[in-house]
DNA sequence: ATGAAAGCGCTAACAA
DNA sequence: TTGTTAGCGCTTTCAT
């Protein structure tokens, strides 16, 4: 038979409740019965179950891990991965577990942030993408559930948890140094503005372009499904109305894909860089300037943040960004335009 | 407040055992009442509470995921991601939950395992590598939990669930047909053969060369840790006393590994293929010719054969083989011989 | 076919 | 400092 909490008591000879009392640490028993209570739990191999303490505590110390389900995106980017085990590491540190679900759709999605609502299973959610008008977040926002973002929500910031990358810095950066490269026909690919990422890498972009006092080029600038294959199509589209000196994309199978096309066309020497540092970006000939997101620390911040507010540790910070640091390799240097 | 059981009993003029009745679908409750029931759910907005179900059932529905936290493997990898899918669509659709965790190291294996089992947090485990001996299953058998593998087990094959590729044949496979091709001497660089896998393919590869009448050469056989890294130095050391004319690696970035160096060292031709279609093989110039362990079958038949066992579906079998696919592309076609 | 009541294992308010 | 007792929300005998 399991041993339970009323087995460890009779053999202590204590009641039920100091035995509890003995498992939360509480200040109001005696160091002697709690030395002896300890011995009885270690002797019986006493584990608290924990279904039965969350009934009783209404708390489950479980987290909810929403993952969107794009082949492409999932698998071939390391990103989803590295979160989760930042996330891992954090809460199990802290005696949290985490539940992860695939999502097909924002539809989905919301169903099943209903689900573990209502059916009490988590205590906090944690979204890994977002959009710029994001049921999700309005649901969590409505029905009062901790929850945070990786990524930004456009709407409600300040009162929303998040932990996200400079997005819009990050591709500043990239730009102002191709500029200060020599380049000045950048072309930019990158996903749907729906997805905050993307408009702020956008904003990025052209923040860049305009503090160099280059013209804007509405001919540079491609927004579509940030896959290697769209971002091909897309890139044999512009060169047929104007040949970029350089390329960005917002993740490296994007800017690889671009390149691809203008390698195709005849176009030699055009620089390019991506994001995420992904396997590509380094087994790729040239190796692929990039930058890293640094997408385990995002998980290991989204776990923290979430568990101070659960824990009502105020002291915290509700947001935190993360450095993203650009790694210059043979794409954007002479390697590739020789 | 939140709805329970006892709301939409007493809205509904029944008692809260016939509402317990009508969520499990039981047959002595007429019709009538059962729509009744389930009117007044619906209009409440109902949703159990699955914490307070599972501690009266003695059962979570929540299957906990064991996860290696080698860095190259589980991110450079694609393998890891495509299994959670798998398992995740499956188990939704049953309605299961998973939980995952990263272990760095058997001791933290073992320990987390132990600490599911004797918390009752989980109804099942899912474990994704295995040794040859292998604490974890020694644990899982001892305490009579129930488990999936995705592997093999080497030791009471019959009495543990599992999910695999076949991959002795998936080797011999690759082996055949370079040989076929016309090479005879082919490298084969591999993980350890403590873990059950990499035994299997190195059988595979022993198997195909016995099968031609090719002499056994052990100068061509490399046992190390599964990187790139790794299968460089390796072959480095290996072109020192005999040049291959073919390689097969257990991985992508390990057969590639190799081939680098027999580039650098200018011995040109070498043929070279590799498993798990990575995106490296695909982006790789030339593109990798790789086994495809459809993962995300594997994840998926692993969560239907833990899932049968634990409701007891006696009529399903206990171990699948998941078909693999070999791939051809550029590195063993003629294009990077010419 | 339905209800009353006990119990799953733990916690916490109230007493002592 | 410790014990008693009443839940947490659901399931499940045992009656009726």
């Amino acid at each position: 038979m399991h041993v339970t909490i009323k087995h460890v008591a009779k053999k202590a000879g204590v009641s039920p409740s100091t035995v509890s009392r003995v498992i939360a640490d509480s200040p109001k028993i005696s160091v002697a019965t709690k030395k002896r209570v300890f011995e009885t739990m270690k002797e019986m191999n006493y584990q608290p179950n924990i279904i039965a303490r969350s009934l009783a505590n209404r708390v489950t110390y479980t987290l909810g891990l929403i993952l969107p389900s794009k082949d492409e995106e999932v698998f071939e980017n390391p990103f989803f991965m590295q979160v989760m085990r930042g996330l891992s590491v954090y809460a199990k540190q802290k005696g949290y577990y985490i539940m992860y679900n695939y999502c097909r759709s924002e539809e989905e999605e919301v169903e099943t942030i209903r689900h573990y609502m209502d059916s009490k299973w988590v205590d906090g959610i944690i979204l890994t993408s977002t959009r710029i008008k994001d049921k999700s977040v309005d649901l969590l926002m409505k029905r009062d559930q901790p929850f945070v973002v990786i990524g930004r929500p456009e709407a409600q910031r300040d009162k929303v948890l998040w932990v996200d990358n400079d997005n819009v810095m990050a591709m500043e950066n990239i730009v102002n140094r191709l500029i200060e490269q020599g380049h000045r026909k950048i072309a930019y690919i990158g996903g749907e503005q729906q997805f905050t990422v993307y408009r702020h890498r956008l904003r990025g972009y052209r923040q860049a372009i305009e503090q160099n006092g280059i013209d804007w080029d509405d001919r540079l600038v491609v927004e579509a499904e940030p896959t290697e294959q769209k971002a091909y199509e897309a890139m044999k589209q512009m060169l047929k109305i104007i040949n970029p000196d350089a390329i960005v994309g917002t993740d490296d199978t994007v800017a690889y894909g671009a390149y691809k096309a203008t390698i195709e066309a005849g176009v030699l020497g055009v620089a390019f860089a991506g994001f995420n540092n992904t396997p590509l970006s380094i087994y790729n000939n040239p190796t692929i300037s990039t930058v890293d997101i640094n997408a385990e620390k995002l998980g290991h911040y989204a776990a923290q943040v979430l568990i101070d507010q659960l824990e009502k540790n105020t002291t915290m910070e509700r947001n935190i960004i993360v450095e993203a640091n650009y790694i210059e390799r043979e794409s954007t240097l002479d390697y590739v335009r020789r």
